[in-house]
DNA sequence: CGTCGTTTTGATCGCAGTCAAACGTCGTGG
DNA sequence: CCACGACGTTTGACTGCGATCAAAACGACG
């Protein structure tokens, strides 16, 4: 079998030596997929197990008392959830598939294994799980300009999905509607719309068909003031 | 010497056996004094420790491009930071102290230790940061209406001043003002004043002189949908 | 007693929400 | 093959929440 996207993404947060891709090969469950709209996790929940996105894209989202929902992190390929297990706790968000996706499940007691013969996965999954929260910090850092949140957004994702490719691309498949994006950064559709459209008429983006394109991926970060760092994708060693 | 706030929260968030405290009261190091307005910890620092606070109020925040800052959470005696130490990350956002603060230092080889001895330490931390994620994530949940964002707050901080004292409590000292709460919250202190103000012309709190008064704390989470759950109080072996 | 930090109130402005409707694409079924 | 409905995008008119600007009141403190 090919390389997994879990112990790729691995590999990209800490360097493995081959001890410890081996230890990862041995815990890595199966595969199975979820249908679009399907919840991997839903509040309540106690995940037994760790899931890794291996394809597709998922969201991280809560519902509030008016049924309305915000979504609150995109997990692209190679993404974690249900670390909750380690803790041995409820999940007190939910979930969902928003695309067909490929969910490799791995159990705790493998997980747990894993990390205690080879604290360097422990280190990787403690990385993982802090770059979530500096991207939510991020998120609400951002909130406060919608023109500048919607641009910032596809800049983090044009991000992530470059780091997942290992290397540099100025047009990638965005399978998300405009009311994900909306739900995403609290505004309504129709706002994300017209903002999408003006930065689109100034140039920097274009869109259809679920395909995005940036002519120039940095003139769009100047103009929204993204900055990588939080996502911290060259630490490897530390940085 | 008496029982550290540390080893208090650790005891909350896990069941400790004596075997366990004695590890945890190997490593405890000594405390320090942050004073009001000084940082703990900045954008860019690698540290080496992780802090607890043992009494005071901290904040972590982050600053935009304008000058302009945004809280993304505050942090409560017992609660810790630094975990980006046992990662080996540098700090993406910053910790202030918003009060006088006294704050334990623990060393990472000191922490890494006491984490392979017993791995029931390990587990508490993870349950401390995924609370802190989920707390974040509330907040996201919360930002749609400014009234409700600030009563949401107010019970979020007597909910996690209570489990800190143990006990419950109907008043409680709140050493932050209203400025603050708008750098938590994304709005301006003259809109938290006047949100504020119709919370309390509605009976449900009264404040002044730092101290915040809540007739009935019940009414008031009423009042904003308020559940608690995601602070995960009673997890202590799960729930 | 004057200054600074904080709270409070008022007047006005603008960003984003709401309501409504048109349009294109696609899949389904008559 | 066409009719239909579901879904997503787009645009317009109007509303309202929270920002902004300004200033007064208040208490703590030197």
């Amino acid at each position: 079998m090919a390389t997994s996207v879990f112990l790729r993404r691995l590999s990209q947060l800490v360097d493995l030596t081959d001890h410890d891709r081996r230890i990862v090969e041995d815990i890595q469950g199966a595969t199975a997929e979820v249908h679009r709209g399907r919840d991997v996790l839903a509040v309540g929940d106690r995940p037994d197990h760790m899931y890794v996105v291996e394809s597709g894209w998922a969201a991280r989202y809560g519902l509030r008392r008016n049924g309305s929902r915000r979504i609150t992190g995109f997990m692209l390929p190679g993404d974690f959830c249900g670390i909750h297990s380690v803790a041995d706790m409820a999940m007190e968000h939910s979930i969902v598939a928003v695309t067909l996706c490929e969910i490799r499940r791995i159990r705790r007691p493998e997980i747990e294994k894993a990390i205690s013969s080879s604290p360097v996965v422990g280190k990787a999954i403690w990385r993982a799980k802090l770059i979530d929260e500096a991207t939510i910090r991020m998120w609400l850092l951002n909130s406060h300009n919608a023109e500048m949140a919607v641009a910032h957004l596809l800049c983090e994702l044009h991000a992530r999905i470059e780091a997942h490719l290992g290397e540099s691309v100025t047009s990638f498949e965005l399978p998300i509607t405009q009311e994900h994006i909306a739900d995403a950064l609290g505004l309504t559709a129709v706002h994300v719309n017209r903002m999408m459209r003006r930065i689109a008429d100034n140039g920097l983006i274009r869109y259809g068909d679920g395909e995005m394109v940036m002519q120039n991926p940095e003139n769009l970060r100047q103009y929204c003031s993204f900055s990588p760092r939080y996502l911290h994708q060259g630490d490897r060693r530390g940085a």
